[in-house]
DNA sequence: CGATTGCTTGACCCCCATCAATCCTCGTGG
DNA sequence: CCACGAGGATTGATGGGGGTCAAGCAATCG
């Protein structure tokens, strides 16, 4: 469902001078959790590079509801998209944990778009595979239930995020962040995540959710 | 709601010579009307330029339905996101009208994509408009009703292929692959359809659809 | 001129949004 | 240390949107 992959690790293309160069950036800056790196309408001057923590990117809709867009973690870059574009960016991006990020500023960026076409063409190629990603995710969200979509999140994240020691997928998201990701009301999503630990399919630990029948789970979010 | 404006007319930053080196192409093809220019799973072994006609980009989803995830016209690229990610293509390409497609072979792309920044950086700024598209997408698909994307469906329909002489949107769409752009049944579109139709903001030329009211159309595509 | 395909309308029912009430949890201050 | 308040989690009740099946109608085509 969401784009769970990390994108956007366009730096393994850059010359290691030019890593030691941004690296070495001077602003580097703490976020705490529920704090917003960037929202809608702002003007980004650069890139944000996520050295550690992870932060959902969301966007309204005109009917006032949040969608969360993507989950944006450690060794990703944040804002590639609008500073290509040259847009003021569409988007919020609020940290989920506390954080710690690496602001690039526009012209380094642009200096490597230049000079470096290896690292053009890795933004490209990233480019288009979010694209493809998006492509997806829109196929998803307007053919598949509230259920399915619910079942492939809950995968997708434990995929990107990994699971702690007790087995629980690696990342604090309350009920309501979760029916943003799969666009849903807050009860619809926690009727489904109830439904879901009765069928044994999941289980919680506080609440963080355990896979404990991923066959199934996968079965469901395909449609049976 | 579909992304509606020319995406991929990548070409225009090209030098002459690129230009004329690639409109001598040899490989110029006609596709009839439902004939498809590729499918889900085909490798594609270069871009496919458009000299006339439309074709819808469309996207099976695991439960068997269709969604279209894109309408393609005259001068746009098509199959650039799967050559770059060098990738099987995941989508449908299928001819809504008789098409001209000129075949632009991999190699010449990637030579313009390794020699001319310009060309690379305006790839970019399409893919990263692509991009920007596709997310307002997964939000309209996520969020917002189907009565609000068939009425902005209908409004951003005109706005990429204008009227004709009576008036009518300048394309010809079944009803299915109406209700197939919008993510529902084709009964579900058929039956709104003929509410705004009672409703005096569309009307009918043979299947096709005259706005009679843009106005509240907007409103009804914002949510009121 | 049948026959196939697409359009239209009706009936039915389930999924899910919404509103409301209660419970739980955790941080804060007395 | 406890009381309390606020925000999140949960459960119930309810109604409407829209998916699905079915039947009739129009139109296009061999």
């Amino acid at each position: 469902m969401l784009t769970i992959y990390s994108q956007f690790n366009s730096l393994k293309h850059l010359s290691k001078d030019d890593i030691i160069r941004i690296s070495n950036c001077k602003t580097s800056k703490i976020i705490k959790k529920g704090e917003h790196i960037f929202e809608e309408g702002d003007y980004l001057n650069g890139v944000y590079c996520i050295k550690d923590g992870v932060c959902k990117v969301s966007k309204m809709s005109e009917n006032g509801k949040n969608q969360i867009i993507n989950l944006v973690k450690r060794g990703d870059l944040l804002g590639e998209r609008s500073l290509i574009s040259e847009e003021v960016s569409n988007l919020n991006a609020i940290a989920l944990k506390d954080m710690e990020v690496c602001f690039i500023p526009k012209e380094e960026i642009f200096r490597d778009l230049e000079k470096n076409a290896s690292f053009t063409m890795d933004v490209l190629k990233n480019m288009a595979f979010s694209l493809k990603n998006s492509d997806n995710l829109i196929v998803d969200m307007a053919q598949k239930s509230v259920k399915q979509r619910l079942a492939e999140t809950i995968i997708k994240l434990q995929t990107k995020f990994g699971v702690n020691d007790s087995g629980a997928i690696n990342l604090q998201l309350s009920r309501e962040d979760i029916g943003n990701i799969i666009g849903t009301a807050t009860e619809s999503c926690i009727r489904l995540l109830s439904e879901f630990k009765k069928c044994r399919y999941i289980d919680f630990q506080g609440k963080n959710i355990i896979i404990t029948n991923k066959n199934d789970l996968e079965k469901i979010a395909k449609g049976f």
